[in-house]
DNA sequence: TTGACACGACACCGATAGGTGTCATATAAT
DNA sequence: ATTATATGACACCTATCGGTGTCGTGTCAA
């Protein structure tokens, strides 16, 4: 068994930017309560509740109570699916660039 | 300007199963027709059209018109921005791996 | 020229996503 | 003891997603 109790997939749970800033957010300290996540988004303490768990069930976050506090934290591991994934890809843009993007390429840089 | 046309979010257009998969068919050919591409699916070539679609407004795909046929073919630089982003939490399962973890780690290999 | 094929554009549909507000409960602070 | 805080669990709503079927048109083949 290569990897655990993946109820949701990686790649959906970070398709949303919320929860992309969630992970950004859990990145910077070890362990944050619910409720100071939550103050640093627009959105309710529910919303910002649902895409916790969401985090939980793809394993890309933990919680634990502590008092009346629910605190959490990132677990980064699941990600490496991902960066499997993208690396497979690699090859296409460093050598196998289409002629668009070439030209895109040129006027960005 | 860093990116292009993205009308699409890149973590969006690859949150779903079928169109990663349709990237790793395109991945495995120059250029596929869209009846080519639906007959690998289960589900009608309607619904594979609409997943092209989306890889296209992503940039991750091009198509060009060739008789009564169209050809799609990969443009895998968007998912540049993929990696870039989950290249950041690498340091975060190389060193600070979880107590959880560690011993999940350990069960696997 | 007739018919098969490939496709885009729709209209449509059920399920899910992402948000809201409320309520009950456990904990902390006064 | 009372009040404020933090949270989980709901019910609820709307928009979007992921699929379907159909129709019209352009293209290729017989």
């Amino acid at each position: 068994m290569s990897e655990k109790n993946q109820l949701r997939d990686v790649f959906d749970a970070i398709a949303d930017p919320t929860r992309r800033r969630l992970i950004r957010l859990l990145s910077e300290a070890k362990e944050i309560p619910l409720h100071e996540l939550a103050i640093q988004f627009q959105m309710g303490r529910t919303a910002v509740s649902k895409h916790l768990t969401i985090l939980k069930e793809a394993g890309l976050v933990l919680d634990r109570k502590v008092g009346r506090e629910t605190l959490f934290r990132l677990n980064a591991a699941p990600l490496r699916e991902i960066q499997d994934w993208v690396a497979f890809y690699s090859k296409f843009w460093n050598a196998n660039l289409t002629r668009l993007n070439q030209l895109l390429e040129e006027e960005e840089e």
